[in-house]
DNA sequence: AACTATGTACGAAACAGTTAGTTTGTCAAC
DNA sequence: GTTGACAAACTAACTGTTTCGTACATAGTT
């Protein structure tokens, strides 16, 4: 029994590690899946702050106050969708091939980013007053719009599209088509009693969707 | 001039007019405006009551609570909506004609009943858990999908109109073009630094949708 | 030592819902 | 056609809880 233990029996880890970067993030996702779920009214300071790793008062020394947390929750949706956004490369395809691909890549990207469709709806329930306030996300350029824009010159140019369409309103066109798809689920298929949100159904939408911007482009 | 009336002196309103159906209706237009504006979580009781004639102790006797209030206020935005819907007739034009007349309708429709829109975006984001609490919204019974599918018999008849589409795709594809007009109407602006809302650029919003599902059905 | 990061406990306001009544309408009995 | 009893409609003030936010103390880092 002599030197029972030089061993440091506390495998307790280190009563508090430091870990700023890793708690503000841990913050920012837990808080930016309870605001997508909740919008900004509905969800609790104290029900973020219990599902981090964290503390309440972390919320509050990193973040401000409740509408700082969203407003940078709702900078980090934006960021991470328009990240994903540039994955997306049409350019050796023809100005068909290259907007079908275009649509199922904004159809599927909506789809698989629903978080992100809610924070839109709910910034829209506030008539979008927290994104005017964020510099972040205006500052975010949209490359979403020189994309199509780059495939429509083509077409018009190789004349397989008409002219005088506005890049920004097929933009818009697409836009409508894959978000109201997630945005409107619940009620759409609770009223016609039809669930749009099975994979055939999601399958039909989306050709129907790249169809109806080809048939929508065509000379 | 004699009998110049029993004009009652007493201009003072008797103390207190029971009118439990005026009191009901203004408590739920108020409701409804405030929850269109708020959401579920973001309205306020004391606030309703306080822009109604009545009382916060009446919205409890009448509505049950909270959630009671905002159901019949969902309830009847659907019911007022879907009672504009059965004005559009169709009848005598021909398809090409008739489909036109119905997005315009559909369009314009939306764009009148933005707190409608705005009920939807919540429900959805309450996953639509209080419509399916609604009895009464689920018995409405649903007219557009009624109209489109008759128009579009029509002209697959005619045969201006290519067969094997579904009337509830086509229904989906109007709604979700004319929806997202209003329901995105704030951050769409403000992302893209151009407003969608002006006269001019819901008009052609309005064409484009008009073009774009005839050129979809055309055979 | 000085600054950053974190934990605990609490305060004040906001909020949904209630208690304890009063007033009004109505209808049957006188 | 007045009365009185009873239910429906209504008021004001109150209660208990939830919720945002903070004060204060302590531990880690440089």
């Amino acid at each position: 029994m002599s030197h029972i233990k030089p061993i440091r029996k506390d495998r307790e880890p280190p009563k508090r590690v430091q870990d700023p970067d890793g708690t503000r993030r841990d913050i920012l996702e837990t808080a930016s899946r309870e605001f997508a779920l909740n919008g900004l009214s509905g969800a609790r300071i104290d029900d973020i702050a219990a599902r981090t790793r964290s503390s309440k008062r972390m919320i509050y020394y990193y973040f401000g106050d409740k509408e700082g947390l969203y407003i940078q929750a709702l900078e980090n949706a934006y960021r991470t969708v328009r990240d994903g956004e540039a994955k997306l490369d049409t350019e050796g395809l023809p100005p068909r091939e290259a907007l079908r691909k275009l649509v199922e890549f904004t159809f599927d990207h909506h789809h698989e980013h629903e978080d992100f469709i809610r924070m839109v709806m709910i910034e829209n329930i506030h008539h979008g007053e927290y994104l005017e306030r964020s510099d972040v996300v205006r500052g975010l350029n949209v490359t979403a719009i020189d994309n199509i824009a780059a495939i429509y010159d083509r077409g018009v140019r190789d004349g397989v599209f008409r002219d005088g369409l506005d890049p920004l309103e097929l933009h818009w066109q697409v836009s409508a088509l894959c978000f109201f798809n997630v945005s409107n689920r619940a009620t759409f298929s609770k009223i016609f009693g039809r669930d749009i949100g099975t994979p055939e159904a999601l399958a039909r939408l989306r050709e129907n969707t790249v169809e109806m911007m080809l048939r929508f482009v065509a000379a």
